[in-house]
DNA sequence: ATAAGAAATTAACCATGGTTATTTTTTTCC
DNA sequence: GGAAAAAAATAACCATGGTTAATTTCTTAT
């Protein structure tokens, strides 16, 4: 149940065993199904979860069409950042493309949590800056690469996880239709 | 020389004008000609520049191509980001529109400057989480607005600027080519 | 196992914007 | 002030990708 987040954590900072295990006795699980709703448009998010299992997707509505932007896996930690840092609801949708399973801590207890160990706030900070440079890396590359090239980065980058994905929703990440998608993938086939 | 630097510091942080003076002994004047490259792809950039007068563009090499990637205005501070926090050489140039008159700083003094009065580094986190904000609404905003919106924008944004700045590196930096720009400049002067 | 539904592909049509070249306007500089 | 250069607008053509609808493939659920 916890080894996963365990090894996660252990990865980025160091903290006594203890504190780790004190930590974990704030947190409860949740289950979820594919094609839940794990967060609406408007919802206040009031946790930080840590996905054992599952993929989600995160979707923006962009005139009344629901696009993809970005996606989490399992061994990530999942939250709506916006709402954490200044309590504000959410603008994205958060759907569950699989069946998952989510520890979940409450957004409350997180000051309890770094006053165990202050380097849980270190840890905090360094998801929080690896979500900026995504973004960053993301914009770059929107700006800059053709449809094609970035397709088959995401193929690259996600190789286990890409076909777990509806091209759909990868085609809305990519900011072309289906059919368009479709028109890229035959091409690619031909090489 | 000083006024509006002093002016643009004290409404940020509160500093004391001695600090303040004794910090501005560390800096120079570099005065530029419009269409001067400012700054080259791969330069190493060693300041940390503040425009007095003068308009500044920095562009990327896409494809061949020079885009426009965004402006620096007077009274702004102006150094190549990357280049200060990690010693990287510039993947941007920058490129006088007007002539111009810049404060600067040897980024080695920045440490000396620090020591004078520690909200000069809290002055500097806030420039570079201005930057990051900036980033994010631009990303934002390159998603999901048409280009004709994003054009009456930067135009409501910057409506003194926009008049300064060649066509050509607005359309590039609303990612269009400039007859693009030309019939969207058209289709609105219609209403 | 099969029917119902969802996802993906394909096709045809069309609009938008890129490209290139030409003309007009503006700016620069002697 | 006028010639040369640069920038902007315009025009014509074309390619790419959006749109819609039809078809095929794949999933899901009973």
């Amino acid at each position: 149940m916890y080894s996963q987040v365990r090894e996660y954590i252990k990865k980025r900072v160091l903290i006594a065993d203890d504190d780790l295990e004190k930590s974990f006795q704030y947190s409860d699980v949740r289950y979820f199904k594919k094609g839940e709703y794990i967060l609406r448009i408007g919802d206040y998010c009031r946790f930080i979860g840590f996905l054992n299992s599952g993929l989600i997707v995160n979707t923006v509505l962009i005139e009344g069409k629901e696009i993809a932007c970005n996606f989490i896996f399992e061994n990530c930690f999942f939250t709506y950042t916006e709402g954490i840092t200044n309590n504000a609801p959410s603008h994205k949708n958060s759907i569950a493309l699989e069946d998952g399973e989510m520890l979940v801590l409450d957004k409350e207890t997180l000051p309890l949590i770094f006053s165990i160990n202050q380097k849980f706030e270190t840890l905090f900070s360094q998801i929080l800056a690896e979500e900026v440079r995504n973004l960053l890396h993301n914009e770059e590359s929107g700006r800059t690469q053709s449809v094609e090239k970035r397709y088959l980065q995401f193929i690259e980058t996600f190789p286990d996880a890409f076909n777990r994905i509806p091209l759909k929703y990868i085609a809305g990440y990519l900011g072309i239709e289906p059919p368009s998608l479709s028109r890229v993938r035959k091409r690619l086939a031909g090489k």
